[in-house]
RNA sequence: CGGGGCGUGGCGCAGCCCGGUAGCGCGCACGGUUUGGGUCCGUGAGGCCCCCGGUUCAAAUCCGGGCGCCCCGACCA
């Protein structure tokens, strides 16, 4: 039976990861190297972080487009500091339709070039601004590691690309994204995200400046769980993005970019899992409750089924997304336990008992044992559900919370910084270093800085490591 | 690309050293039993033993070559 259980997370986190990934059903092995398939289970948690998002977007005047799989290889070259970025890590078609083509075609790593030169068309003049453009797609970085979900060849994504007419309006867009970002990931994900700026070595190649939101995972190590960008006026200059202005000169755009990937659903598992497996935001569940039918023989059988069909529709109709499972041959026990590993917030069960006491038993997933369960009147259970979802949404971000501010440190000497890091927490330091400051650091400790986080401290420090005064703190913290 | 490991039913592995009927656990199918915390018993299906070549009466096993995958490092959402 021991083989039943997980590896615990404790144990080895990223065994456990693997496991879960694959026994919860989120995802399969793919026959190419660095690729996964994404099941069903696994795609409707990304289904709910499309809808999620896209609803905010388009609340935001944004709308939805679609560019093309293929970049021709020139256009990535156009941007000085984009090819040099993205280059070791593209896919390149050489041939097609049985010869070789005249310019090879990029497969996408993400798409400014090819929806700059887009934009270069459609915009003319200031009337035409801003615009502002999403789309959601597949994007291919021929990475040497990877993870299911965290890292793989192939992902999906939304990468949001828009221009305006001045610097301060594509500022404001940048980080109006940001933090639909963190609105997202705080109210569906229910993780805790850390929003700040990223250092110039972290910068996204060719962005004056990148903003991101950092999660902290379960084993602490630091996960950038979506990025927004300030492009400036470099790929308007690269694709020729001008407009006319109300007094008639030429101006280039200044344009943005911001993404979110499939990274999210590996976020939601390392943040929220626990040793028995998954434990999804009923925000984001593809079940926030599935129904266990108990019963002896078929006289028991019938009535139990009665109820929980009953039971069902109540669920529905009150727009709460519910499964029964209804596997013969296999115990109420190992559903239970299957249901857990899979991370489905609220367990309703219905047995013999219930169907004669007009009862419904609920256990939440987020507090296991006795204390999570309860015994409800079958006439009170769609609106104590209810309340124990939103209840169990709150719970998970509090928790998340709590793990997170427990794990981070203030560094105020280079050899605290290391310490603290060696225990694998996050650093908040003060930080003035140069590129190869930085770089030196985490060769030392393996850290990296994860952001310059929008709240600061209202002093000033000395730089952690060059003793300079700084102005402001920067997380450090081994990252995935 | 540097270092290490592994390729055997769907998954995880044993067998290989010492050549001779391909095996175990899980899963799957069927029958019974059980069902309020991972039931138990029985029957059964399922294998180019990574590929190519060599040695041999005989190769999963020995020899040569190739391919693939995984792990650790440098690169990354």
């Amino acid at each position: 039976m021991s083989e039943q259980a997980v590896t615990a997370q404790s144990e080895d986190f990223s065994s456990w990861y693997n496991e879960i990934v694959y026994r919860a059903d989120l995802a399969a092995p793919s026959p190419v190297r660095g690729c996964v398939i994404i099941k069903p289970y696994g795609y409707e948690i990304w289904e709910g972080i499309k809808s999620g998002l896209d609803r905010r977007f388009k609340a935001t005047g944004h709308q939805n487009a679609y560019f093309p799989l293929f970049i021709p290889e020139s256009y990535i070259k156009r941007e000085a500091q984009h090819v040099e970025g993205f280059s070791p890590e593209l896919a390149v078609v050489t041939h097609a339709g049985g010869k070789e083509l005249e310019e090879p075609l990029v497969v996408r790593p993400t798409s400014e070039t090819v929806i700059g030169e887009a934009f270069s068309d459609w915009i003319q003049s200031y009337r035409d601004l801003p615009l502002l453009i999403n789309q959601w797609s597949n994007v291919v970085r021929w990475e040497l590691r990877t993870r299911p979900f965290l890292r793989t060849a192939e992902f999906l994504w939304q990468e949001g690309h828009t221009a305006h007419a001045t610097h301060d309006e594509a500022e404001e867009e940048t980080l109006q994204m940001l933090d639909i970002y963190a609105d997202f990931a705080i109210e569906d994900a229910a993780i805790p995200v850390i929003k700040g700026e990223k250092s110039r070595m972290e910068r996204f190649a060719g962005a004056l400046r990148t903003y991101t939101i950092e999660a902290m995972m379960r084993d602490k190590r630091a996960l950038q769980s979506g990025t927004s960008h300030n492009l400036g006026q470099n790929f308007a200059k690269a694709f020729d993005i001008q407009f006319l202005t109300e007094a008639n000169t030429q101006e280039y755009c200044w344009t943005t970019s911001w993404g979110l990937s499939t990274r999210m659903v590996g976020a939601v598992v390392m943040t929220h899992g626990d040793d028995k497996g998954l434990r999804l935001p009923p925000k984001l569940a593809p079940y926030q409750l599935v129904i266990v039918p108990i019963y002896r023989r078929d006289a028991q059988r019938t009535a139990v089924l009665e109820t929980v069909e009953r039971l069902r529709k109540s669920f529905e109709a009150a727009n709460l997304r519910v499964h029964v499972d209804l596997r013969e041959g296999q115990s109420p026990g190992f559903k239970f336990n299957d249901w857990e590993m899979r991370g489905v917030p609220l367990r309703v069960e219905i047995g013999p008992k219930d169907v004669e006491n007009n009862n419904a038993v609920l256990a939440r997933r987020d507090v296991m044992g006795r204390e999570g369960k309860q015994f409800v009147s079958q006439d009170d259970v769609v609106a104590v559900a209810r309340e124990l979802l939103v209840d169990i949404q709150r719970n998970l971000l509090e928790d998340a919370r709590e793990f997170r501010d427990a794990h981070i440190q203030d560094a105020s000497s280079y050899d605290e910084l290391r310490a603290i890091v060696a225990e694998g927490e996050w650093a908040r330091a003060f930080w003035d270093g140069s590129d190869d400051d930085e770089l030196a650091v985490k060769d030392e400790t393996g850290a990296t800085i994860r952001c310059f986080p929008f709240e600061q401290p209202d002093a000033q420090g000395a730089c952690v490591y060059s003793g300079r005064s700084a102005e402001k703190v920067a997380l450090f913290a081994k990252a995935y």
